[in-house]
RNA sequence: GCGAUUGUGGCGAAGUGGUUAACGCAUCGGAUUGUGGUUCCGACAUUCGUGGGUUCGAUUCCCAUCAGUCGCCCCA
């Protein structure tokens, strides 16, 4: 048995990298137009930095990280997520002191989780997230949803719903915090293990759980919205407003608590796809106190991460495909050994001219080679024979009219560069 | 971590306790001594994920294992 692929990665194949390509184009080109700057840190860093930044009591850092020694005997792991990545890098090469606040950055790449492959979630994945860090304007958290709504719109994608919360702010959650112990404790005996050890760490947790959904207490819990402080909530209802003023319709849902401990104020999610049991595609918030907690000053966050896959995913299901340029512009079909002989060059000044080309390389017969060039979408296929040869001349025929035309063969390239 | 399901050529997919493992697509060759996308003809799996067991004999039955897919938990 030969060596295969490890579980839960994949091989992006010549045949889908196109799309890839289309996407993340798509995704520094928006960026670009909104002005956020691509940083890119390491695919490892200190796990330290995932328990502090991530946070002890979630899911990623209790079962999901991919963690090994190296042979310093420093305890390293493979990035789950890009958030803490990026703010240990705006604080360890202090881009808060640089001139331009707030510091807009953006990345794509791998992430790693350890969990069961299914649709939609892999052990290695690629996310594309944005973090704006430095600025606690409202206009700031409405920016980066607006980015990823149109990223998504910008792609073909409809069926999107924006999915939209506040946790309030240190003092507010702090408040609603003890509300929820107080309401579940009595009775925490009947909720699920996982919920009783949240309990203490992170009781905003067990109103995500899926678990004990059914339980009374989850209709009569505290909602978060209840307890936003006065300044919470005015923050709330400016990022809210923001986005009316663009049109950006979202749903509020007080339950969105998401995963990771270092969101506060504005969370978000945006829906779509409608694949397997999968329907998150975005995930975001605002995240003011990470970059102190990893050792900043005192500053503000928001970002989002976003998933390729589950993108692509999306895309599939909502059954939009993207626009990719393949094939060749000039395919050179050989006769006989002389003909083959001067084709590596005729090639050779074809692409130097900037025009795209290809021959036979596995001996085919002319049909053969023919078939070839179809298969590559060759708008041209030249014609070399002894004939062609003894003329210096080349047979370049259109595939798609079907005509066929006598070219010189010092005119080649400025023929095809013509007719393309 | 738990559950369900699948594993036959490059791909898709039939099949049976027993002499030659259907078929379709793709590929290559020929019909058309130098011209594709149509048609016709031909070629193409000492082998049925891996290991072990039952048996005179297993791709087919049993066990284990690995892998894929889907779901739960959770998330992107």
């Amino acid at each position: 048995m030969s060596v295969q692929i490890p579980r839960g990665t994949q091989d992006i194949l010549p045949k889908d990298v196109a799309v890839w390509h289309v996407i993340e184009d798509a995704a520094k080109r928006i960026c670009k137009l909104y002005n956020y700057d691509e940083i890119r840190t390491p695919m490892f860093e200190s796990t330290d930095l995932f328990q502090r930044g991530v946070g002890d009591t979630t899911d990623i850092v209790q079962k999901e990280m991919y963690t090994f020694e190296d042979r310093g005997g420093r305890s390293l792991t493979l990035r789950p997520e890009g958030t803490a990545s990026v703010v240990r890098s705006f604080v360890e090469n202090k881009l808060y002191g640089l001139p331009d606040q707030p510091a807009k950055l953006y990345y794509i790449g791998p992430m790693f989780r350890y969990e069961r492959p299914q649709a939609g979630r892999t052990r290695q994945f690629t996310q594309f997230g944005v973090e704006a860090i430095g600025s606690a304007d409202p206009a700031i958290d409405a920016e980066v949803i607006a980015l990823a709504m149109t990223f998504y719109q910008d792609l073909g994608l409809k069926n999107l719903k924006l999915v939209l919360n506040s946790l309030g702010d240190p003092e507010s959650r702090e408040v609603h915090r003890n509300e929820l112990i107080a309401h579940f404790e009595p009775s925490i005996n009947e909720f699920c293990s996982d919920c009783q050890n949240r309990l203490e760490k992170n009781p905003l947790r067990i109103l995500d759980c899926k678990v004990d959904s059914g339980h009374p207490l989850m209709e009569t819990a505290p909602s978060i919205v209840d307890f936003l402080n006065e300044e919470s909530r005015d923050y709330f209802d400016k990022v809210k407003n923001l986005l009316d003023n663009m049109d950006i319709s979202y749903e509020l849902d007080p339950n969105l608590v998401r995963g990771l401990d270092y969101y506060n104020h504005t969370t978000f999610e945006i829906m779509g796809g409608g694949f397997g049991a999968i329907t998150t595609l975005t995930g975001g918030g605002r995240y003011n106190g990470l970059v102190k907690e990893l050792g900043g000053p005192e500053s503000t966050g928001i970002g989002f991460a976003l998933s390729i896959e589950r993108l692509l995913l999306a895309l599939e299901a909502e059954k939009v495909s993207l626009p990719v340029n393949k094939g060749v512009h000039c395919f050179i079909a050989a006769i006989g050994d002389k003909a083959k002989e001067k084709t590596p060059a005729i090639l050779y000044n074809l692409r130097k001219a900037g025009i795209t080309a290809d021959m036979d390389y596995m001996d085919r017969k002319v049909k053969g080679q023919f078939k070839q060039a179809d298969r590559l979408n060759a708008t041209f296929v030249a014609v070399l024979g002894e004939e062609e040869l003894d003329k210096q001349i080349i047979n370049v025929k259109n595939m798609t009219s079907g005509e066929q035309k006598e070219v010189k063969l010092e005119e080649l390239s400025a023929y095809i560069g013509q007719h393309i």
